[in-house]
DNA sequence: CATCGAACCAACC
DNA sequence: GGTTGGTTCGATG
């Protein structure tokens, strides 16, 4: 069963991409300047797949509002950026203390526990 | 460690 | 209907 969210109307539907961006961006706000998290930890709790969460993070080119550059790949991996592609982001990341060291951020810095995000 | 392939789900063609 | 993403995970060398 796929999320549902009320539009204007007060009609249910079925979420789409902009729902996911909205709620992307309230999620990113929630990292800690120092520290980022994973697409796989924003998937989860949004309920959909990491590519899915890419996709929504990608379409809001917004990197100084909402803080998309602190979302990296799992494995550490910076993972893509819409906006300067990965070496801008690798900058902002140094910017805020994360090292960034062979393309990868260490693991230290990389909150994946949903909990951590919801409860600093 | 590096690569491979399948699964993920909405949007776009 | 098939492809495409800011990905992931397990299997294999």
């Amino acid at each position: 069963m796929p999320l549902l969210v009320l539009d204007e109307g007060g009609a249910l539907r079925r979420a789409g991409l902009e729902d996911y961006v909205e709620a992307v961006k309230a999620l990113v706000s929630l990292v800690p300047v120092g520290r980022v998290t994973t697409y796989s930890t924003i998937a989860r709790l949004l309920g959909v797949s990491p590519r899915l969460a890419g996709r929504a993070l990608s379409l809001n080119p917004e990197p100084i509002v909402y803080p998309c550059h602190r979302v990296v790949r799992s494995d550490g991996g910076l993972g893509g950026y819409s906006v300067g592609g990965a070496p801008f982001k690798e900058g902002l990341l140094r910017l805020e203390g994360v090292p960034v060291e062979g393309g990868r951020v260490d693991r230290v810095y990389i909150i994946d526990e949903p909990e951590e995000l919801l409860d600093p």
